[in-house]
DNA sequence: CTGAGCACCTGAGGGC
DNA sequence: TGCCCTCAGGTGCTCA
């Protein structure tokens, strides 16, 4: 389930199928994710140029000067095989196949994307043109988020999770990068002092690093396992952890609702 | 403009 | 066993 780990992980896993190889063939079996899936041009016989990532999205560049832009959505996963698996999972959307093997999109809950653009037109596409600085490059700092949080009056995490302010911090991360940074996620964004946004910037940082490294760690099992792509072992400090011991001083952790979504933290360490 | 709430979907798990 | 309820890692839209 993807947040910006998985999806750069799954990258990562996918290149080695993907990456400078022929699309022999594509089979689309549910046309109807978040937004209708036909393609603009048949990409049998085309090859994919290179693999990039922006937010969460995966972006493959195509020998026609297309670009098919994939996104997860929640419950979306790629998997890779030798071939076509047989029978297919439920749920498999989309089904391609290069020299190297096949390559198929799982998602139950559709709220993923397959979508095929001109590679020019990628960047200024609705879906892509607000999209915030990456977390992980050097436009998300302190003096950056110090910046655009001033006029943010909703509280920290729900703002931190907005793909306006920074992309890719999802409702996972948020709440971990929180606690490592010893920051209330009910804290209102303009009221950080610059001295927490720095610190949030590099947590934020430090926490997606750490998911990456983990699921590169464990990227080996996909080539010879059950080529499910994006799945590794999280280690979360606050996530899912409400009524359990903070690792940090044992003070009961706190699950809480924010814009409708699920926040976990230690009132005792990041009461400020 | 902002913030709040809803919408899109399926499946898992708990209570009864 | 089955029904009903709640919740789930995302994100764009509408409305006040």
């Amino acid at each position: 389930m993807p947040e910006l780990p998985e999806v750069e992980t799954t990258l990562r896993g996918l290149a080695p199928y993907l990456e400078k190889q022929i699309i022999r063939t594509i089979e689309i079996r549910v046309a109807k994710l978040r937004l209708p899936t036909p393609l603009a041009k048949p990409i049998q016989g085309l090859t994919v140029l290179r693999l990039e990532r922006r937010a969460k999205y995966i972006l493959a560049h195509l020998s026609d000067k297309t670009t098919l832009l994939i996104h997860l959505g929640m419950s979306g996963r790629m998997t890779v095989s030798q071939n076509i698996p047989s029978p297919l999972p439920k749920h498999s959307h989309v089904i391609m196949t290069t020299p190297r093997g096949a390559i198929t999109l799982v998602d139950p809950r559709r709220f993923g994307l397959f979508l095929q653009m001109e590679t020019s037109k990628v960047l200024a596409h609705p879906l892509m043109a607000k999209l915030g600085p990456e977390p992980l490059g050097k436009d998300f700092s302190g003096a950056y988020l110090y910046r655009i949080l001033k006029s943010k009056s909703t509280a920290i995490k729900p703002t931190l999770m907005d793909n306006h302010v920074v992309v890719g911090v999802g409702n996972i991360y948020a709440s971990e990068s929180l606690f490592r940074a010893k920051i209330n996620p009910q804290k209102p964004a303009k009221k950080l002092t610059r001295a927490q946004c720095d610190s949030l910037v590099k947590e934020v940082k430090n926490t997606l690093n750490d998911a990456i490294v983990a699921g590169g760690s464990s990227l080996r099992d996909y080539a010879h396992g059950n080529g499910q792509l994006g799945y590794f072992q999280h280690q979360f400090r606050v996530y899912g952890r409400d009524g359990e011991p903070c690792v940090t001083c044992g003070t009961v952790i706190k699950k809480i609702t924010q814009a409708q979504r699920t926040t976990f933290f230690c009132p005792k360490c990041q009461s400020h």
